[in-house]
DNA sequence: CTGTGCATGTAACACGTTACATGATTGC
DNA sequence: GCAATCATGTAACGTGTTACATGCACAG
């Protein structure tokens, strides 16, 4: 999975602007991927180099005018590559198992911070993914439920063990 | 967190050798991060030079020489500085979920494969990681456990959900 | 007239991986 | 002699972030 990949799926279903391909970054996928604009741009225009997509530039009322941009057939080929090639290895990178991997050489209060912080941010994005999936109930597609349901099970496991922990050893 | 960071947290318990900061990224905290020796060689000598582990050669019997490093008293200070600084967000990358969203761009078969397929891998990992936990039983601290713990609850949360999908959706 | 949102883009930098290269020692 | 494990290291490459830079349009 590379970004192209994922920014050839977005725009699949529709043509969009590279800003939109961004919000959708953040409003739908949130939680198991993320882009800035210093690729999302680059990016762009490459892939327009290499005929996967092309540019129309679009005047907006009231708004600034924006590149807008449609994937070709060359592109959806490859996209359906994507789809049916093999899945890669889901990567997690945490800095809060980092530090409650070390927690020993810190004090029982640092850790104890450490694990209601993570618990209260987990909470966090439940209480947001669970709100997005209502909000979005109908325009939300079988398997992108599934992804965010997915997600919030996850984050529910997370928060009921740090919360029985926090019981048990913190008492 | 970055790589030195994570070297000066082992270092602080015992020196070691690159080989074996290697081992122990795949030993214990596999399921949270990772780096390759093309990262780990160049690191150490970098950190050298920094001052914060200093490099001795040890001779072993039936093996080829190693570079043992040691934490310095400048790393012990910059590693209690990563330790009571702040937590990072947790980076998820997930080509799984990214699959899965695009799932209705495929036909179910696909899907399914797909889920079928996670299902098992992440069954691999909690049995690996379970045995892993048993195993270490003794030599682990409280925290070392806890991380495992909450990677197990994880992983249980993650493999039921998907059963239950597969029940409800492909029956 | 200023802040906010919309919109695009670049340049410098950090970080990390993969593949390559080397070589010791042991067991078969 | 060869495969496996131990052990170290580099070079090329890919990927992505952050900070910077710019500018339109609207609302208050």
């Amino acid at each position: 999975m590379n970004i192209q990949d994922v920014i050839l799926g977005i725009l699949n279903k529709k043509p969009h602007s590279g800003y939109e391909i961004k919000q959708h970054f953040e409003e739908y996928f949130s939680f198991f991927f993320d882009a800035s604009y210093g690729t999302i741009y680059p990016t762009l225009s490459k892939m327009e180099g290499l005929k996967l997509i092309t540019k129309e530039s679009v005047r907006q009322e009231g708004k600034p005018d924006k590149n807008v941009f449609t994937i070709t057939s060359t592109g959806t080929e490859r996209f359906q590559t994507y789809l049916h090639g093999p899945v890669e290895k889901e990567v997690l990178r945490s800095d809060f198992f980092m530090h409650l991997y070390f927690g020993d050489m810190t004090d029982k209060e640092t850790v104890e911070k450490l694990l209601r912080q993570a618990m209260e941010e987990k909470q966090t994005m439940f209480d947001d993914l669970e709100q997005k999936l209502k909000k979005l109930d109908t325009k939300l597609g079988t398997y992108q439920k599934m992804c965010m349901e997915l997600g919030l099970a996850q984050y529910a496991a997370f928060i009921k063990e740090i919360q029985r922990v926090l019981e048990l050893d913190f008492a």
